[in-house]
DNA sequence: TTTAAAATGGAGGAACCCTCCATTTCATTT
DNA sequence: AAATGAAATGGAGGGTTCCTCCATTTTAAA
């Protein structure tokens, strides 16, 4: 018998020691940690983790899951307290926060972001939601794209990379994309 | 004899080669062609390229050099014509469509920067220069540093790599970091 | 010419990628 | 519970790129 997610029983619980492996690796030495590596601490063949995960960004799509996932839940929670521009706000520094979870992985988060996962669809869909608003609101200029919000933060996590830097070096940079940086 | 370089004239012309066939490779094939081949096309052995530039990153900024040395040369010219702001926004503009001349520069920019060729100290003392004269005019917010220009220029730089997309969108950009997508 | 320092090239070991398929395991049918 | 075929497995192996190392060659000074 084969449970919701339509594989064997043993095939899941490979998926699963994959993700954990992954997750686990991602942390302790980066988004580009040979695969190999990955599939030895999983006790898995490197032929099943390709055969699961094609790609190095389905792996990365999947184990930032959860965190897309609740990122997206907690944004749609601060919807009542906040005015858009300041939900705005606080969604790019929690998404570029979770970006530097690993080292490298925000050279991917363009590509991880489009991998159709719920976590993904959802952050995107939340991403999209807020900016709608408060383009409608009249609170952001009406050729900002949702793309540029990747793009944005994106640049934002290899700065925090590079440097090592500190929390507050998020909110500088939000900060500079979301006012400029003239005085007027 | 060897010349001002301090190379031999054997080891100053093979770096020649190296240059023009690594500007080639990189043109045609992006900034990640694998070195053999640049050594190949330049007719030199692999292990002179390693001596000549131990890292990719060295030859990128030594192809780079003679383009930044004219846009800070360029920069300088423009000087006289426009206010502070509108220099900085030439000079974003310009350093942007610079580093999307090969794909997947842009990833580099941060390190090549840093190189210490002349090229790359002129670009760097320009931008400094033009950042705080803005700063001392006060058209610039105090708290902006030289490397947000250049976490900006990436972001750029790699937005444009991925959707192919026309000097507009460089404008578009550009615009976003100087004026903020907050409308006020 | 001689000499030694500088430069060379490319073989080869290492790291990583990814495919392929003979074998094993699972779930269903009889 | 045995048989059956579909699903899953693992890891050998071929390919690519990296980068070091050193026996040989080239240059330029003595």
């Amino acid at each position: 018998m084969s449970d919701k997610s339509g594989l064997r029983v043993d095939a899941e619980r490979n998926r699963q020691q994959i993700l954990v492996a992954a997750e686990e690796l991602f942390l302790e030495r980066g988004a580009g940690v040979p695969l190999d590596e990955v599939a030895k601490r999983a006790k898995v063949g490197i032929g099943t983790l390709y055969r699961r995960f094609p790609t190095r960004e389905e792996l990365l799509a999947a184990t930032s899951n959860e965190r897309f996932l609740s990122l997206a839940e907690a944004s749609q929670a601060r919807d009542a307290d906040h005015d858009p521009g300041a939900a705005i706000r606080a969604y790019l520094e929690e998404l570029a926060l979770n970006t530097s979870t690993y080292q490298s992985l925000a050279a991917s988060l363009g590509t991880v972001v489009e991998c159709g996962t719920p976590g993904c669809n959802a952050i995107t869909a939340e991403g999209n939601r807020l900016l709608r608003r408060a383009q409608e609101a009249g609170a952001v200029h009406a050729d900002v794209t949702f793309a540029d919000f990747i793009y944005v933060v994106s640049a934002i996590s290899i700065a925090l990379e590079k440097d090592n830097s500190p929390k507050t070096r998020v909110i500088h940079l939000v900060d500079l994309f979301l006012s400029g940086i003239i005085v007027r």
